[in-house]
DNA sequence: CGCCAACTTGATAACATTCAATGTAGGTGG
DNA sequence: CCACCTACATTGAATGTTATCAAGTTGGCG
């Protein structure tokens, strides 16, 4: 289930070159949306001496739980799922990663998570300890990072509701309506959605056997809630209906990260 | 179910005054095990400054969710517990909160959280807008809340699998190993446990019901895995069989709050 | 063209919930 | 002081949602 079969669309430049000879961060589009954007035009620099841009492979592996927390990164494009395991194999997906997201939270000698790539995906790498270091130096940064702290706790909270008391339609739509708002947030039309995981990571996130999530789809497309073209793009035609299901109260302001 | 009926337990000084008069801060026993710690012996009357200690009695609200976001809160004593709810009642407690924790992250305008005291509990009240004001000053301080906020994070991961792939008997094994742990940390006896929450608020915290955290309690008694003198005290009296059905695996280092 | 992985659909079973009754302890009032 | 009341906990029986086991279906790729 962890051993991943790479797929071959290596379409980004595999490792950008950091350092003086250009400057990728200060031409970065997402900058302003993570924890870079705290720094001011002229301390760019310092961010772009420490980063490694990396491409990975949808399925693969960045690292599992207990590996030595060497890194924090910023997703720039593609999907990143986190996870955890039980001994026996069960696994709990925590949260999918998006562009501008950040991963590495919990600063720690080892990750307490697993994260895989579920499309091919492009990060920013930053080495722990000089990240870390430049944190001393720019408190703003820091406070960005405690903001993004708290969204993401926010966030966690939100989807133990989901996990301990919605059913699982109700997740199903909770789900849905989550990557609409993100899908909206961002430059994508919210009705029409890309779902670049599979069955089983949908239902390792929502606490659902696969063939729960497939059936439950199938019930919402008897409804006239959703509809298909392929299996991994969705459109959401009653919107109101799936909030309805989500539980999403009148003018809620949902978590920013998943 | 959230409107709570007082009792009548109200053991401590209600209110006790801030200001010169005395010091409580620099006495606070647990100072060191919160972000209190981090500032100096002689920055201390910052803090004292625009602290409020504040004595709740068992089953009051601090304030539910959706309200602003006034204040955050270190727990002196007793046991909070915070909670989301759904539209039609169902209910998720996010956590239980114990000597020394930290409440009040998420800073945000309103509380995306109630929180609601399961024992009478005694904290100290910081006012945000204060308090926030001082992380500026300290960002020594502002460190330790990142922190705080990583651990918690940790721990809400931790819930998740819990709640998404664990078994009735699994989730209750890994609540009483939780609290051990924490217990371990403190002055106590880490076999012998307070159960100060009712079943309702167990089961709303593992995603149970009350029937069903009952029966299994007695189907730990029956495998002679606790055993209790009342309800709310409970005997670990084969912690091995707990860690094993809680999934823990050897040598791992639980995260410090729940 | 056929294989393989992902997805869908169907039949059965299990675990937890629901509904209902009983048990227990602490507090109150007669 | 005892009986009663209420809140919480336990136990039992029936139901149901979701998991499990087992075929099929689809689509991409060698």
């Amino acid at each position: 289930m962890s051993t991943p079969t790479p797929k071959i669309t290596p379409l980004v430049d595999p490792v950008a070159r950091p350092g003086p000879v250009n400057n990728p961060c200060a031409a970065c589009a997402i900058r302003d949306l993570s924890v870079c954007g705290a720094l001011k035009p002229d301390e760019i620099s310092r961010l772009n001496a420490i980063v490694v841009q990396k491409t990975v492979n949808a399925g693969a592996t960045l690292f599992i739980e207990g590996d030595p927390a060497d890194a924090h990164y910023i997703v720039l494009d593609g999907c990143i799922k986190l996870y955890k395991m039980l001994p026996d194999g069960r696994r709990q997906i925590t949260g999918f990663l998006f562009r501008a997201d950040f991963l590495g939270l919990a600063f720690r000698q080892r990750y307490a998570y697993g994260a895989e790539a579920v499309s091919t995906a492009t990060l920013c790498r930053f080495p722990r300890e000089r990240l870390e270091a430049l944190l001393d130096e720019f408190p703003e940064m820091e406070r960005r990072l405690l903001s993004i702290s708290s969204s993401e706790l926010a966030s966690a909270q939100d989807q133990m509701l989901l996990l301990g008391r919605k059913t699982a339609a109700e997740k199903l739509a909770s789900f849905l309506w989550l990557l609409s708002k993100r899908a909206a947030l961002k430059e994508t039309d919210w009705r029409r959605l890309d779902l670049p995981m599979m069955r089983s990571d949908i239902g390792d996130y929502l606490g659902l056997t696969i063939e729960t999530v497939s059936r439950t789809f199938t019930q919402f497309k008897k409804s006239g809630l959703v509809s298909f073209t392929r299996p991994d793009a969705v459109q959401l035609d009653d919107i109101d209906a799936l909030a309805e299901l989500a539980g999403v109260e009148e003018s809620w302001q949902p978590s920013t990260a998943m």
